[in-house]
RNA sequence: GCCCUCGUAGCUUAAUGGAUAAAGCAGGACUCUUCUAAGGUCUUGAUGGGGGUUCGAUUCCCUCCGGGGGCACCA
């Protein structure tokens, strides 16, 4: 995999570039409706408050606005509820009013929920989507697993970070090319051809590829410890691959092959899937005419033997893009990578989706992308933590010190197929089954997905397969629950929502509400915790609500249609939110 | 040494510069004759230290301390 900073945007800005640039949904009405009081154009951010006493909606606004007029902060805010107020749709809020220190809080009426509960209902295949991305391509590159070495923990991290960003940016409309750029080239394959020339075994390899292939790897490494001068070999075996050796060619499509073979697999297993599987390799044949033209335009020199790209204005170090053998290097191929993308595909923005190790690759990337005047996509290095081994220092696949990828599934699938066994036995052994695997890997993802990326995480095996409390377990158990009910429901009849004026009904009403603009959030800021914790949030509502409010045997139709109507609506957004997630939602668990 | 990143409850984590810092796990007390207890209810408990900017700082700036990662012939 790209082995593994703050996302850095072409212009090579540091900071992230957060500001709102879809907006669809509540908020943005609100915005428009202020805009409209206030008769001017001003900089207008509502946001939801953390406490439901201070409104569904706020804003802070007055009180800027005090500090340019010179006004006290409160009586701008009366002021300015008032004029909303007047504004305001009939019917839409059932409150607006003016809090000290100078808030505006909005609450909406019920009528308003109401209405909106109806087309969230109507339209619950396409609730959620947005039009904002339409006509407009996003490469999202993730996964990017090494030919000849087995998927460790780190590859889950990239893996379902961006497809999940991949479904996230979907969801809004954008052409999404789900791209595995794959780690197929470099000295690494010189090692491994010069430690399969020493070592390997033809019929071992056949049996096992991969595994063999690594153990190759890792004897190279130890044997480096003694025997330094493996070293030169291996870099050496790497120029004739790169200068057409037909031996080591011949080998290193054949690992490339097997190597591929077992991914797929994987990727079978975690249910992602990709478009374009081009690795470091195809970007060969780009190297000398590259490195030719970064001369000509005096944007490179030599330097101590090798060939530099100068950064200094940059504030970087000088970025290598050929070592003194004459070979290419990782940045090179990625230079040659981004040119061929933003020609092909033209694409407006690139997301590469790897670990935050690698924060000055992509810093030296997009400088050099700067230079060469690449400039028609915004680029984005989606930086994650690293998933640190249980002592807190990195895992490394060299000194074979990894947690690999295919025994973490294995482990999670028959923890959850021992709770199946236990909770519902009297389910068919090939429900059981399914249910283990996707209760399995919907812990996995989930419990992954839910943390903010930048954190770095240290593998716990416990933690990893937690079933309960904020899990993905825990989502899916809703989901089953709420189609359980609706199943025995049968077909709902008609219904009057204002029944539905409770304050856990309310509560859904209004988070259902929010979805939209969490899914925007999340491709804003290229993030999953905000809409994991969503999720979670509404499952935990909608537990609350059934938990105390019998459904099915209301003899009020009418009610207990109503109540329906709101759990379907819950149960697709769960649903939806999910798939976005990566993760399965049973209908049974 | 330079760069990136993180520091919040016993543990793992949330929080566009806002109002009473939010959860899960673990601990304690309840809760299945009632649509699946993988649930629900109650409860203990936190912003590393020091400055600054601001009406308001977990968030921004400076500094110190601490963890992780990176710094031209690996990817």
């Amino acid at each position: 995999m790209r082995k593994s900073g703050q996302e850095i945007n072409i212009c090579y800005i540091k900071k992230e570039n957060t500001k709102s640039q879809f907006h669809y949904g509540m908020k943005k009405e609100i915005e428009k409706l202020i805009k409209k009081a206030l008769g001017k154009d001003f900089n207008i951010e509502v946001g939801i408050p953390a406490h439901a006493n201070f409104g569904h909606y706020s804003t802070n606004i007055a009180m800027r606005l005090a500090a340019e007029e010179g006004k006290p902060p409160l009586l701008v805010a009366k002021d300015l509820a008032e004029k909303i107020n007047f504004e305001a749709p009939k019917g839409m809020f059932s409150k607006i009013e003016a809090a000290p220190p100078g808030f505006v809080n909005f609450w909406l009426s019920g009528e308003f929920l109401q209405k909106e509960l109806k087309n969230i209902y109507k339209n619950k295949k396409s609730y959620g989507e947005g039009r904002l991305g339409r006509g407009k391509k996003v490469i999202v590159e993730y996964s990017q697993p090494n030919i000849a070495k087995r998927m460790h923990v780190g590859h889950f991290r990239t893996t379902i970070i961006g497809d999940a960003l991949a479904n996230i940016f979907e969801e809004l409309g954008y052409k999404v090319i789900r791209w595995n750029y794959l780690g197929d080239w470099g000295t690494q394959f010189g090692k491994l051809i010069s430690a399969y020339k020493w070592w390997g075994d033809r019929e071992a390899v056949k049996k096992d590829p991969i595994n063999t292939l690594q153990a190759l790897y890792v004897r190279f490494h130890d044997e480096m410890k003694t025997r330094p001068e493996l070293e030169n070999e291996g870099r050496e075996e790497f120029r004739k691959l790169e200068g057409g050796d037909p031996e080591n060619r011949k080998l290193w499509e054949w690992f490339r092959k097997e190597s591929l073979k077992e991914f797929e697999k994987i990727y079978k297993l975690l249910g992602v899937k990709f478009d374009i599987y081009i690795g470091e390799s195809f970007f060969e044949k780009y190297m000398g005419p590259l490195i030719a033209e970064l001369e000509e335009k005096g944007l490179a020199k030599k330097s101590e033997g090798g060939k530099i790209i100068p950064l200094e204005k940059f504030n970087l170090p000088p970025a290598l893009i050929e070592k003194s053998d004459g070979a290419s290097l990782y940045l090179t191929r990625d230079i040659a990578n981004l040119r061929y993308r933003l020609k092909k595909y033209r694409p407006v923005e690139i997301l590469y989706v790897v670990g935050n190790e690698q924060a000055l690759h992509f810093e030296q990337l997009f400088a050099a992308a700067e230079l060469l005047g690449l400039t028609s996509a915004k680029l984005t290095h989606v930086k994650y933590g690293l998933v640190l081994g249980e002592e807190g220092k990195k895992l490394a696949t060299r000194e074979g010190r990894t947690v690999f990828l295919e025994d973490v599934l294995g482990k999670a699938t028959e923890l959850a197929q021992k709770i199946v066994e236990k909770k519902n036995s009297d389910l068919s052994e090939k429900k059981k089954k399914e249910i283990a695997r996707v209760v399995g890997l919907g812990a996995l993802k989930y419990n992954d997905l839910k943390e903010h990326r930048h954190t770095d995480i240290v593998f716990d095996w416990e933690k990893m397969l937690s079933l309960s409390g904020q899990s993905g377990p825990y989502l899916q158990y809703t989901y089953a629950r709420l189609s359980s009910i609706l199943r025995k429901s049968g077909r709902i009849g008609s219904f009057d929502l204002k029944h539905l004026s409770s304050e856990s009904e309310i509560t859904i009403q209004k988070k259902l509400l929010d979805f939209p603009e969490e899914i925007e959030k999340s491709a804003e800021q290229f993030t999953t915790n905000n809409l994991a914790l969503y999720l979670y949030e509404l499952a935990n509502a909608v537990n609350r609500f059934y938990e105390l409010t019998p459904i099915l045997k209301d003899e009020d139709k009418s009610r207990r249609n109503a109540r329906l109507v709101l759990i379907d609506s819950a149960r697709n957004v769960l649903k939806k939110g999910l798939g976005l997630l990566g993760v399965e939602a049973p209908e049974e668990i």
